[in-house]
RNA sequence: GUGAUUGUAGCUCAGUCGGUUAGAGUAGUGGAUUGUGGUUCCAUUGGUCGUGGGUUCGAAUCCCAUCAGUCACCCCA
């Protein structure tokens, strides 16, 4: 057979039944924590008005949007402004006003917004859909992948972070992956950047910690030189980098230092106040405080956070965080949300490399017809209805096909069981069950099949 | 946006110094076994060697271009 020359877009896959009933698995397991959680479920559209999407995620991010032609003839308009022609960044508001989702935390405030009048605060919601990024992909990197975001909005209280700290927690746990939950908070990076003086400069410089374990130190003073911070002030950041010990000694050094950062010391109180808030619960992963953690996504305010798998390479595979003002730009001021986001697909590969995905995360039928004919196919219909009525899956090979090709079927698809009912069955009024995996087989009476022998899964 | 690397059967991959009709495993199909899968044995289908050009008597192999994948940087789940 020829195989016709088809593909899909790069950095996007297709899932075959074994993948999706591991990432089902995933999906499942998250969704039943942020229940555990007193979280309800939201969707919303893949696509957004690009005024909801644009300037929300930093000028890198504006570049990894996918934008949605105008549908029509979108070359209307276009005529009148001679300067588009040559400037994309200016052709493409008037070519295109929807795009691709690229969170699910921006449309969740447009959302909150929109419905702030049949909401009741603090909401609490989870949502598990995709995004899209225009990013070129890699390990751990696709264009399209499943976010599964928790969040509550309308509470200052610090109890949520613990509570998103203990949904992150079960999780991990039930998943079988350890992690370190790595914890900061964007007033200290702030406070820092006061300390030395360059308040402005502060994405440069925590995009430049950030790097201290992948780059080293001289490399990150090399950055923050070339971003144009001076000598002295690099030296002046230097035990701040430098910091160590374990976290409290941490934060007491940094206490010290910040002497004159109002910011800086609200941050200190509310990392104090978070960890001797998880000291009431149980959670059992790992909790450092990170002070080169520094998210990317500039809405955040307040605390960060941000999970690796301790076994893997990967990226981070759940990130969050506080935003105080997010729905704001939207018109909804003083809402103050928190939230994380756990990255299902990178899960998936980290699962896989540990080759930790539980044996039985296939759904297959229990119980196979096999087909001998018309006669005795009616024969075995009210069977499988009973069957089925009892709650176990079962299924009835469409085709009288060679008993050989049959069972091959059921082999492959993992079914236990096979029912054979052919001419000597029905003379008898009775039906043999064969146990694939054993090989056993034996003739029983139709009764027997729906009362003990086929089980639902086990 | 920058850099590296790989494209050979549905899948995983061999293919020597450029040499005749491009191979293996696996999957598929048929049979050994017409009422029995998973194990075994036999047979068999399946290839524009990513694509286009060049060098050469001769190219999967060397050169150039191009497309696609992968990885890394930037950034990020």
């Amino acid at each position: 057979m020829a195989s016709p020359k088809v593909s899909i877009p790069k950095g996007t896959r297709d899932f075959t039944p074994v993948e999706m009933n591991r990432r089902n698995y995933i999906f499942d397991t998250i969704k039943s924590v942020f229940q555990l959680y007193g979280y309800s479920p939201i969707e919303t559209p893949s696509m957004e008005n690009l005024s909801t999407l644009m300037g929300k995620y930093g000028e890198e991010g504006d570049k990894l949007l996918f934008k949605i032609l105008n549908s029509g003839n979108f070359l209307e308009g276009v005529d009148n402004h001679t300067e588009a022609k040559s400037d994309y960044k200016k052709m493409t508001p008037l070519i295109s006003e929807k795009g691709l989702r690229y969170d699910l935390t921006v449309p969740f405030a447009r959302f909150v917004v929109m419905h702030q009048n049949e909401l009741t605060f603090p909401f609490k919601r989870y949502q598990m859909q995709p995004v899209w990024r225009a990013d070129r992909p890699q390990k751990g990197r696709y264009r399209e992948f499943y976010q599964c975001d928790a969040d509550v909005i309308g509470s200052n209280s610090l109890l949520n972070e613990t509570e998103l700290m203990g949904i992150i927690d079960r999780v991990f746990d039930m998943l079988n992956i350890k992690t370190t939950i790595k914890l900061n908070n964007r007033k200290i990076l702030t406070g820092i950047a006061e300390y030395i003086g360059e308040a402005d400069k502060i994405v440069d410089i925590t995009v430049a910690i950030d790097k201290l374990d992948k780059i080293g130190l001289d490399k990150v003073n090399e950055e923050l030189i070339a971003k144009g911070l001076s000598q002295e002030t690099v030296a002046k950041l230097q035990p701040i980098i430098n910091l160590s010990g374990d976290t409290q000694s941490k934060l007491c050094q940094l206490e010290k230092i910040f002497t004159s950062s109002e910011t800086g010391q609200k941050g200190i109180a509310e990392m104090r106040e978070i960890l001797d808030l998880l000291g009431y619960t149980e959670i059992k992963a790992v909790v450092e405080f990170d002070i080169t953690l520094a998210r990317g996504l500039n809405y955040y305010t307040g605390s960060i956070l941000e999970v690796k798998a301790d076994e893997v390479a990967m990226g981070s595979i759940c990130g969050g965080g506080r935003y105080d003002n997010l729905t704001g730009i939207f018109g909804l001021p003083d809402m103050s949300g928190v939230g994380i986001s756990f990255g299902a697909d990178r899960i998936y590969d980290v699962l896989q490399e540990l080759n930790r995905f539980p044996e039985n995360t296939q759904t297959s039928t229990q119980v196979l017809f096999v087909n001998f004919g018309e006669k005795e196919m009616k024969y075995c219909l009210p069977l499988l209805a009973k069957l089925r009525k009892k709650g176990i899956s079962a299924e009835m090979y469409p085709d009288p096909e060679k008993i050989k090709k049959q069972m091959s079927y059921a082999n492959a698809n993992n079914i236990p069981w096979v029912v054979v009912v052919g001419e000597t069955e029905m003379l008898e009024n009775k039906l043999t069950l064969k146990n694939m995996q054993g090989g056993t087989q034996e003739k029983i009476s139709l009764q027997e099949l729906t009362k003990s022998k086929v089980k639902t899964k086990k």
